[in-house]
Order: structure tokens, then C-alpha cells, then sequence
DNA sequence: CCATGATATGAAGAATTATTCAGTTTGAGG
DNA sequence: CCTCAAACTGAATAATTCTTCATATCATGG
């Protein structure tokens, strides 16, 4: 997926020559440290720039802006989560869709409580910087790789798959990252992601449909 | 519910005479507007003071600083939120869970889609502000008034309150938020909250309990 | 109608920070 | 070893914005 940003938010120039490189990577590394240890608003071109060992000048040899800086720092971090998402859904192609959902679940939660301050401190950058065009994109990518693995569903009964789709999607994120947001961990998580799996579960089965 | 805001965010003094309430007020109302309109990073004292017809000056007598007047503008209005699922929940003490459900998904979907820019602005200047305490307060508020009707229901079993009362409330927060926040609207927003509703009876009625 | 505390004013001060650019260093290919 | 573009440097600039405080006006109760 090639970075295909907002002309107003496109890096400057991408690294060349391979200590340039090491340069971009430690000042996105430097970038991500800093929302995590103080936040965007206490986040300066200089103190990044001096975490990463480099001078402000350089880093604005590749991002116009800081605004482009963290852009970028996002733009890679979803990129990732996406392709995780992407790879469970060709993984459970023609599966029972209960079983896709559990997956699924299974799989965002991860993402989202692996490194939760790093989840937690890029969130809020993306709103404080108004990016979240940059969160639609990721909707959209995880969204057609959900539809397409339900339409395989060895289960399915091809009923009102758009509505169903749309519904488990929202339902399923939305649970998960207000899970997360409330602080939910160790048994009171592990009781809720199954309860998520059950409540999944018994919509797909549901009779009155 | 009297303010009880952290040492540092609390107003300075609160208004005495009547043309100093109204001052306030208009303080409240104009920092509403910028937020909505511009977003917290252009929101200055002095616009605030400009808007709101007065001079800045005015505005540090009732808030030590900024922080403390967005601070000021979440409390009163998650206050308000709060009392309205409150109410809710007091209107359908004894009900059957499946009704009590539905309402309370109604009630929440009404206050984010009333003012959905208010409701979009001003949830980001929260999470700018790292006010996310508010956010807690609100749902300590809205879980105790959740769990008290659950727990009334007439067709309560009495089994895992606790698990299925945060199950429901996380499911339901969670999935309208997201929906809200990828901007549903129209057929395909009644469809979800229709859906929604399916899912959550479907959840209360599941025999492998 | 007077005295006094409440309320309002807004120019000035202090601090912070994004961004530039003229000049230096580095490295890769010939 | 030489050349040239790529990469890097960081002091200086320019702009913005929070907050204060000395001063002025207002409203209320006696």
C-alpha cells in the first residue's frame, strides 16, 4: 500500500541512500515514544528531532511540516493493523461465519491491546491532528475484506448479507475499542470478548430474521 | 450534580450577580461555536473573549486558564447527557429486559445524532484536552443507572448480572459511537439501530446461557 | 445617593515553537 | 582519488498566543 497522502501532507522526498533511511525510521521511532510519553501537544519538531539524533533540519528535509510528520507516523501504524485484519479474513475464507467472527475478534483485540499506550497515544494524534480520513481509509480497507470472507461463509444463506455485514462490523469494532477505552483487562476482558463471541453468534442464528 | 473538578481545572469564582451569569453564559456558548467551527488548535482566549463579547480579561476572571474553561464546557454538558439516560432508566424500571434494551439504544442514539457536530467537537476537545476522566465519570454515572433497571427487569433470571450488564452496555456504547462516527445516517442508520436491537434480544434470549 | 465589592477592560509582557537557509559533511560512482 | 549530489547542521527569524494587572465601570444594600 504506497502512501498516497494529501498533497499537502505527502513527505518532502523519501530516503535514498541507506543512512537517510535510518534517519526517517528513527524519527518516526523518536515521533511514537513522544505521543506516548507526553502527548501531541507537548510533541516539538526540536525535541523530536534531538530524540532521534538528528537535527531539525533533516527532519525537515523529509516532512514539510509536522503535520505531514505525524500523518505519516499514522498512515504506517494503520497500514499495518489493516494488512493483520486482510490476512485473518483470506485465512478463514469458506469457514462457518460464527468461527469468522470469533477470528476476528480475536484479531482486532489483539492489535488493540498488544502495545496499548502505543494504540492509545496514536489514536488521539490522529484526532488532534484531524486525520481521520486516515481512519475511513482503514474502514474501507477492512471493510471489503470482511464482506468478501462473510460472502464465503460456508454457512451462508446469502440473506441480507449487506445489512448483516454492516452490522457485525460496527458492532464488533465499536464493542471492542470501548472495551479497551474503559479499561477492561485480565478477566473482566477475557468475559467480555467471549460474550462479544456469543452475542455474535446468536444474531447469526437468530429465527426472526 | 455540583462541579467537582480536579484542584487545577476548577473555575476560578462562579458568577454572583446576573449580568455576571450571563457573562459566563456567553463564554460557554462561544467557546461551543469555535470548537465546532474551527476545532480546539484555533480556539485562542481571545476569539473566546471576541466571540462571546467580552475582553479576555473577563474570561481569566472565571477560568484560571483555558484548560479549565473546555473543562468546564465537557462537565456541564456530559452532565446533561448523563441525566438523560438516567431518566431513561428510571422510566423503564420493571420492564422486560428486551424493551429496556431497546430504549436505552434509542435514548443514546438521540443525543449523538442531535447535534452532531456539538457532539463531534466537543468529544474531541476532550480527548485534546486528556480529559478522558469525564468520560469515566459519565459512564460510572450511566453503568450504575444501567445496571439498577437490568437488575428490575421482570423477566430477569438473576444469572450473571454482572457479565451481561457490561456486555450489553460496552456492545451498545460502543457499536452507536461507531456508527455514529462513520457518519450512518439515513436508511442505512435505522437499519443498524433495527439490527442492533435484533442482536441485543437475540443475546438476552440465547439458551446456552 | 453613597460606598464598596463585583465585574469588566485590553495593551503589554513573556514565553514558546515552527520553519528556513547558508554552509558543512558524507558517500557512491567513475 | 575526485566530483557532485545527497544528507545533515543549528542559529536566527518570524509569528502566535497565553496570561497579567493597573484601571475603569457597574450594581446593590444601607
Amino acid at each position: 500500500m504506497i502512501s498516497s497522502a494529501p498533497q499537502a501532507l505527502k513527505p518532502r522526498k523519501r530516503p535514498q541512500q541507506r543512512r537517510a533511511s535510518a534517519t526517517v525510521d528513527a524519527i518516526f521511532e523518536a515521533t511514537i515514544q513522544l505521543l506516548v510519553k507526553d502527548g501531541l501537544s507537548q510533541l516539538t519538531t526540536t525535541r523530536v528531532a534531538e530524540r532521534a539524533g538528528v537535527s531539525v533540519g533533516t527532519m525537515y528535509q523529509y516532512f514539510p511540516h509536522k503535520q505531514a510528520l505525524i500523518y505519516a507516523v499514522n498512515e504506517r501504524y494503520l497500514d499495518r493493523l489493516a494488512e493483520r485484519v486482510e490476512a485473518t479474513c483470506r485465512e478463514w475464507q469458506g469457514n462457518p461465519a460464527g468461527d469468522m467472527v470469533e477470528a476476528l475478534i480475536d484479531t482486532y483485540w489483539h492489535t488493540k491491546t498488544e502495545k496499548p499506550d502505543v494504540t492509545r497515544a496514536l489514536y488521539r494524534s490522529v484526532v488532534e491532528m484531524d486525520n481521520e480520513a486516515l481512519i475511513s481509509a482503514f474502514a474501507v480497507r477492512t471493510d471489503a475484506a470482511i464482506t468478501a470472507m462473510l460472502a464465503s461463509a460456508s454457512d451462508n444463506d446469502g440473506s441480507d448479507a449487506r445489512s448483516n455485514t454492516r452490522t457485525l462490523v460496527t458492532v464488533i469494532f465499536g464493542a471492542v475499542r470501548n472495551s479497551f477505552e474503559r479499561g477492561h483487562s485480565g478477566e473482566v476482558a477475557e468475559d467480555l470478548r467471549r460474550q462479544l463471541v456469543i452475542m455474535c453468534r446468536a444474531y447469526l442464528d437468530r429465527h426472526g430474521r
